[in-house]
DNA sequence: ACGGATCCATACCTGGATCCTG
DNA sequence: CAGGATCCAGGTATGGATCCGT
């Protein structure tokens, strides 16, 4: 039973929307995916996998979009009771020798995000096979959360561009962090250092910060010109 | 049981030489290795990773050389009866886009071929559990047959870096061939064209003949002032 | 709470070679 | 017979993310 890709992004939508609800067992009962894990906590790539192959994602590893002819990337968000995000969100690998002479336009972490389609899933702890599928958000950078992006990863370039990559921390960055992205802290990649050579350092990732994918998933309310608006007290 | 790797060429030839005569059941069960797989003939790497493994080479798929401190390359090589190899050898990928600007004695082939460890293994049919291991030869090419090698890959080396390695068939080389070396006739790698842009190409890797292998297993027999030796006729 | 560390599946690549028609 | 085609194992890289100690 595997779906074929959708064709359009009204399809994928439409698809996503039926998800909603539906456990993590139904799920992958009614994909033919097996049961789900017992030791989930170990198998941290395979709900986004399940989702993946429920919508008919372009399977594999490759670096293209999850859905290359439509321009969207699909991530699935862990969310607690009240739909807040329980981690920050990985983006993309940090291409250490190319931060030079790339504008944010053109960067991968850019066009990883220009389309998302978010599937939140319900984290609440212990509750596994019960878990349920959210519904889907179709997510476009505002100009305001583009800019806010472009500031961080330049800042980010910038200091790479120079050899300072080993200063750089999670504290950084308001809304993009970089933050190791390996099987463990002794793997190395190459980057460049502040003379130019080229040094080993551990593969590090971009991820979203928890605050910027909770407004993603719960936009603010309208404001009118009267402001906020409050329940009525009874 | 998996053996250490040989501290030098002395003890690496020792080792080989108590491999000769023990069959591929005999070896594979020394080395808790499995059974001999009963579909061989699809198994095409197998014997040449049993070797390896009896002697202790630096295992996988890295592109040192077998013995990367003792600067020896392994080679199993199935033979007749009589010792004469049934198939051409294997060498190296062909390097398409660095063929041209490099020497021979630079090249790639030429470093896996500068000592080569060879086994002959017994390929006569059906025999499969049976089949024995032969005695070792360590050979390094004399420069009669390290010019023979050179003329062939500089007479590649041209073509190739000339955009023309579609010319290329296996009947061109006196001792050294090019022919594919791919999964199947649909796999592509890259190369130059005549005008020097980049295109789509199948991988090929370089081989030796037969008649040359046989040679080297084969060592002429010594001539004498009064010519070749002949069996006394009785 | 979150910054640093890590876990799993799978595609891809390389190195081991021999297979198999015409 | 041998030129063209192919087969398998295992390591590495990439993409899916969440884990977990302080």
């Amino acid at each position: 039973v595997i779906p074929r890709p959708p064709a359009d992004q009204a399809e994928l939508l439409e698809r996503a929307e039926t998800l909603a609800g539906r456990s993590l067992g139904e799920l992958a009962a009614a994909l033919d995916a097996g049961p789900v894990p017992a030791d989930l906590h170990r198998k941290k790539g395979w709900i986004g996998r399940l989702v993946e192959l429920a919508l008919g994602a372009s399977a594999g590893n490759r670096p293209q979009p999850d859905f290359e002819s439509l321009g969207v990337e699909l991530k699935t968000i862990p969310v607690d009771a009240r739909g807040v995000p329980r981690e920050s969100t990985f983006v993309t690998t940090v291409a250490l020798l190319e931060m030079g002479g790339v504008r944010w336009e053109d960067s991968a972490p850019r066009k990883k995000l220009a389309r998302v389609l978010w599937i939140p899933v319900d984290a609440r702890p212990s509750r596994d096979g019960q878990r349920r599928i959210g519904r889907p958000t179709v997510w476009t950078p505002s100009p305001t959360e583009d800019a806010a992006l472009r500031d961080d990863w330049e800042d980010f370039a910038e200091l790479i561009a120079n050899g300072w990559v080993e200063l750089i921390t999670a504290h950084r960055g308001r809304v993009l962090q970089i933050r190791p992205k390996a099987a463990n802290a002794r793997e190395r990649t190459w980057t460049t250092d502040p003379e130019g050579g080229l040094v080993e350092t551990l593969p590090r990732g971009f991820y979203l910060r928890r605050s910027f994918t909770a407004a993603i998933l719960r936009p603010p309310p309208p404001t009118t010109p009267l402001g906020p608006v409050r329940p009525p007290s009874r």
